[in-house]
RNA sequence: GGGCGUUUAGCUCAGUUGGCUAGAGCAUCUCGUUUACACCGAGAGGGUCGGGGGUUCGAGUCCCUCAACGCCCA
């Protein structure tokens, strides 16, 4: 071993170096790793898992900070910690991506590829990204228990999905249905509500008219319905009119009165005249709407123009007779509320669509036609048949697919669904008795609200990238197959209740001759098999069964992700150990997605809740209050903070920006690669392939650099200036340290002697004990901010500024030198545990020096450290030591440095330049202060001539007053007269403030007679004020005598 | 349209149950290299708390309202 020589620690901690050495060291050492063996109390925390996507952003840096720091504490405090981490599969985002690629690098969709050569690269792009998405997390100093990590599609993973959907198979929690899916044409997948955004556009009003069949006397010969999309009249089943116009044009009226008052003057006029125009149309429309309403309830048909079909008028209320002409066309099969009108009215749905978007042969001679092209038909021909009404120019909602930017279109297809109603009812209980806390709480509401409603969860996708459905289908023709294929499947090798589970899906279309037309099955047959039933999978597949080809919702997997990753369905001793997992830590927008469901899979499949507590981190913005991300610019990848500011800065700097309110605003900034110099984004120079330099005038390439001219330019960082407090935070504890190290040379382990404490020790014990109190119930309650705040106060200005520059008079002193030294290693020591949580790496690198010089430390009892600080014992601090009269004490010598120093800087005396000063104050301040009165030389150059009751001010001095003393500086030949005038001055008018302000409130009897005691603190205050008052005007007076 | 949140110093944020002259960091200005640290030290200037109204002896804090911004759900 090389001696180690504290005179060799650089002033700099060079982060760049020593944390992957200290991460390889935690690492190594099996320092992260849970046990499920061990007696200790069990602390454990999942990881959401990160998308495979891409790379990870600063809120994953976040997210990984606060969990890290959470787990880190834990592991300190004795608990068996387990960070659980993984990455997730992230299916239609994954696959999307890999496609994009595809097409644009090769020109090759996914079918030119087929199944498995797609899913294979799609394994390929997955394992880059993970690889990078670990090195990020673990360049952070994420604490996980690397060995475990999983990833939402391996094996184990796998197992239990397969598990969890067979189950509910079973239970009949899993069925097969029709729904009205949002349909991607392009990608020729579903897609969910939340990858849908609508755009709005420019489009047209169509106003057709569909003749009556049959009209009585004095019924019109065609009804007017009006639609934005003219080609879907091609599977109308229906036209509606409103059961009670008249009632439903009342409520129209009653809300737009309401709005009225509510509205603004501006607004106002606007809404008047709706309301005018609404009592006209009520005037002109309402006879006729009311016919048209009893056409529909005596059963008029009409015919559908172009298909020569024949449908109904009927009545439902989404029909809007303050509207056009009152009637709307019903689509049901491709228009959500058309959808809801037709389960309600009983109505046919046609699907008129092929999976690619084109028209299918349900509309004969449109077959084929693509949605574009079958809409300026239908248009031509209606117009042709003098059907065409009007045509109105409009601006309407178009719904686009996130993924691949083109227009969704609603579609019925056969789906698999989750049955929510018990499932959401055993997450909401949990929520509601309390076995499961959301922080912060009001988060609680979107989480019952959602579940409350209770609506079944659509879980296939028609992708190849996730766990593929394991369910085998066959179709039964007719009523008397269904039995003997059962009885074949029951009777096949290796059936039994635990590998199969059948079910019969019997067709929608009830009506037997329909159903031929159709070409319609009676019935499907559903067979879903457990895991490891190759043979059985096989002999279904013989008897003509097929697997089910769509893939599950990538939150299924997700959902299992607390005990999926245990291991179960295994009883593995993970799972008897680490579940349910301690807290969960996650961001707002995936509480529903997410959360809930692995709240109610977790008791569905466990019996207990997933975890106990879920905590709710703000969102990262730029500096605009614009989300981050890649696609706008303004994205920032830790890895770039990191090796501008360290790992511990990005940390500390995310956890003190993490308040409970707010979302974190950090304005983003380029950095030149050529001179360093750093300039704000903006919303256009973050979209530039290139940028010039405001400093150096060089050009710098962006992400978006596409030329191969651009793309040769030296790239620029993105980072944020909101991390140099942070870093500088990090340099000034390393240079406390070193400092310390520097002074500890010889240092002799002993107990500390409690009658050889002076009072800034005790200051110092008294600080710690708070100080470590505070942090411990502030991360506890996940108040981030405020725990980071109290550790850079308490180290900074505590620690640096007072304790370490009182201990160097100290060391200077023989005698006092071996006591100073070890209050200064026990106090290093305990600051560094508490530290450690979020600044990992400094702290245990100057732990380990640290180690070196003073390898045994303690209070009354020595010990020999931890050699790593990773595991080292919390800090629990006897709470006798926390001692406010003390601390008073040391707060009258900061007042009174704080005077003495304000005087030097409005005197401009030099720091050289040593002056004398008194205090007058009561003999028993002066003993409390007398203790510390040589710190003054120190700390201000000031030497304490005279303390007490009878010190006076010299002939030229300069004054200062407080509540409990006078301070006269001799400034003997020094003195600026003027300086002292305005200062004075300036003392003055505050006082007077203060004391008007005060006697303001003591002349308010009804004030005084409600809060006596305030009212007596406030009138000392007020006499001591007066008598500041009198001194400094009296000083006043002097100081203007000698101008 | 509904819900939640935010608006305090040039910037980013604190501000407990309403109560004495509203705090911090960065930035700015002044002074300063004394045995850790210029990524440092000392000090100063700077805000009437988004607008309006109300409750109260007293409002940044409670209530109403308007406005702007952000997020979630329709």
């Amino acid at each position: 071993m090389t001696t180690f020589n504290p005179h060799d620690i650089p002033s700099r901690f060079d982060f760049a170096e020593a944390q992957n050495r200290i991460f390889q060291m935690w690492e190594s050492g099996g320092y992260f790793e849970g046990d499920p063996q061990s007696e200790k109390p069990p602390y454990t925390v999942v990881i959401p898992p990160p998308n495979v996507t891409g790379a990870l952003h600063l809120g994953h840096a976040l997210n990984s900070t606060l969990q890290d720091t959470l787990i880190r504490m834990k592991r300190m405090q004795g608990f068996n910690a387990l960070w659980m981490p993984g990455t997730d599969h992230a299916g239609i985002a994954t696959q999307a991506v890999v496609e994009r690629r595809l097409k644009e690098d090769e020109g090759k969709t996914r079918h030119d590829l087929g199944r498995e050569a797609l899913v294979e690269r799609i394994w390929k792009w997955k394992d880059q990204y993970e690889t990078r998405i670990l090195g990020q997390l673990k360049q952070i100093g994420s604490s996980c228990d690397w060995k475990r990590t999983r990833f939402t599609l391996d094996d184990v993973c796998a197992r239990a999905v397969r598990h969890t959907f067979f189950d509910l198979f079973q239970k009949s929690l899993i069925y097969r249905g029709k729904r009205l899916v949002n349909w991607d044409t392009y990608l020729q997948t579903t897609v969910s509500d939340d990858e849908v955004f609508s755009k709005t556009v420019k489009g047209q009003f169509w106003h057709f008219k569909y003749p009556v069949i049959d009209p009585k006397p004095g019924e019109p010969d065609y009804v007017i319905v009006a639609t934005t999309r003219p080609e879907t009249m091609l599977g109308d089943t229906a036209v509606a009119v409103h059961p009670e116009p008249d009632k439903a044009l009342d409520r129209v009226a009653s809300e737009l009165r309401e709005k009225l008052k509510k509205s603004s003057e501006a607004e106002k006029s606007v809404v008047e005249a709706q309301l005018d125009a609404l009592a006209a149309r009520r005037e002109l429309m309402l006879p006729k709407l009311e016919q048209l309403r009893d056409m529909a309830s005596d059963g008029r048909r009409l015919m559908l123009p172009l298909m020569n079909r024949e449908i109904p008028l009927v009545c439902d209320v989404w029909a809007k007779p303050e509207l056009g002409a009152g009637c709307v066309k019903i689509t049901p099969a491709h228009d959500p509320n058309d959808y809801e009108v037709a389960k309600r009215c009983d109505l046919p749905m046609i699907n008129i669509m092929n999976r690619d978007g084109t028209l299918n042969v349900e509309t004969g001679v449109y077959a084929g036609l693509t949605m574009k092209q079958a809409r300026k038909k239908v248009v031509e021909e209606l117009d042709a048949l003098q059907l065409l009404e009007t045509v109105e120019d409009r601006e309407i909602e178009l719904p686009q697919s996130d993924r691949s930017k083109t227009p969704i279109e609603p579609y019925l297809a056969d789906q698999w669904f989750v049955s929510m109603g018990k499932l959401s009812q055993s997450a909401i209980d949990a929520v509601v008795d309390g076995r499961v806390s959301i922080t912060p709480s009001r988060y609680e509401r979107g989480y019952l609200d959602w579940l409350g409603e209770k609506r079944d969860w659509p879980v296939s996708r028609q992708l190849w990238w996730g766990h593929q459905i394991p369910v085998w289908t066959k179709a039964c023709e007719s009523e008397g197959d269904v039995q003997p294929l059962t009885d074949t499947i029951l009777s096949l090798p290796g059936f039994e209740k635990t590998v199969a589970a059948i079910q019969l899906e019997p067709c929608e279309e009830t009506d037997a001759a329909k159903r031929a037309k159709l070409e319609l099955p009676f019935a499907s047959l559903h067979v879903c098999v457990q895991s490891g039933c190759e043979d059985f999978e096989k002999a279904l597949e013989e008897l003509g069964l097929k697997r089910e080809e769509d893939v599950l919702d990538t939150w299924f997997s997700s959902a299992l992700w607390p005990h999926s990753t245990l291991g179960w369905p295994e009883k593995t001793p993970e799972l008897a150990c680490f579940y349910p997992t301690s807290t969960l830590i996650t961001s707002r927008d995936i509480i529903s997605l997410w959360v809930a469901r692995m709240v109610l899979m977790g008791l569905n499949n466990c019996g207990e809740v997933p975890f106990e507590k879920v905590y709710i981190h703000p969102k990262i913005q730029d500096g605009f209050g614009e989300t981050m991300s890649k696609s706008k610019g303004n994205g920032i990848d830790p890895l770039d903070v990191i090796s501008k500011f360290g790992a511990d800065a990005l940390r500390f700097g995310m956890a003190h920006l993490c308040t409970e309110t707010q979302d974190v605003r950090l304005p983003v900034q380029f950095e030149c690669p050529h001179c360093q110099h750093s300039f704000d984004q903006t919303k256009k120079n973050r979209v530039l392939p290139k940028v010039a330099c405001p400093g150096c005038k060089k050009e710098f390439s962006t992400q978006w650099a596409e030329t191969e001219e651009d793309k040769r330019l030296e790239k620029g960082g993105v980072i944020s200036e909101r991390f140099e407090t942070a870093r500088n935070f990090v340099n000034k504890l390393w240079n406390a340290s070193r400092f310390a190290m520097l002074n500890l040379e010889g240092y002799v382990a002993a107990p500390i002697a409690e009658d050889e404490l002076t009072v800034e020790d005790r200051w110092m014990l008294s600080r710690l004990t708070t100080v470590s109190r505070n942090v411990t119930s502030y991360l506890e309650d996940f108040k981030y901010a405020d725990a980071t705040r109290e550790l850079y106060e308490f180290a900074w200005h505590q620690f640096c500024s007072f304790y370490v520059e009182m201990l160097k008079d100290r060391f200077a002193d023989e005698e006092k030198r071996p006591h100073a030294q070890r209050m200064l290693a026990y106090s290093l020591d305990c600051l560094l545990r508490l530290l450690h949580p979020v600044m990992p790496f400094i702290t245990e690198e100057i732990w380990q020096n640290l180690a070196r010089i003073c390898p045994q430390r303690g209070w009354d009892e020595i010990e020999t450290a931890n050699p790593c600080l990773i595991n080292a014992a919390w800090p629990q601090l006897n709470p006798t030591w926390q001692d406010d009269a003390i601390e008073n004490q040391f707060a009258l010598y900061q007042a009174a440095l704080g005077d003495l120093r304000e005087i030097r800087n409005s005197q401009n005396i030099g720091n050289k330049k040593k002056v004398k000063f008194s205090i007058k104050c009561t003999a028993d301040i002066a003993d409390l202060l007398r203790p510390l009165g040589v710190y003054f030389s120190r700390m201000a150059n000031s030497e304490l001539i005279e303390l007490g009751p009878s010190a006076e001010a010299p002939e030229t001095s300069a004054t200062r007053t407080t509540a409990d003393m006078e301070i006269y500086v001799d400034l003997d030949g020094l003195i600026d007269i003027e300086a002292e005038v305005k200062r004075l001055e300036k003392e003055k008018a505050n006082f007077e403030k203060s004391i008007s302000s005060k006697q303001r409130q003591l002349a308010n009897e009804k004030f005084v007679a409600a809060k006596p005691d305030l009212a007596d603190e406030i009138r000392n205050g007020l006499r001591q004020a007066e008598s500041q008052l009198a001194t400094i005007a009296e000083s006043l007076q002097k100081m203007i005598a000698k101008l």
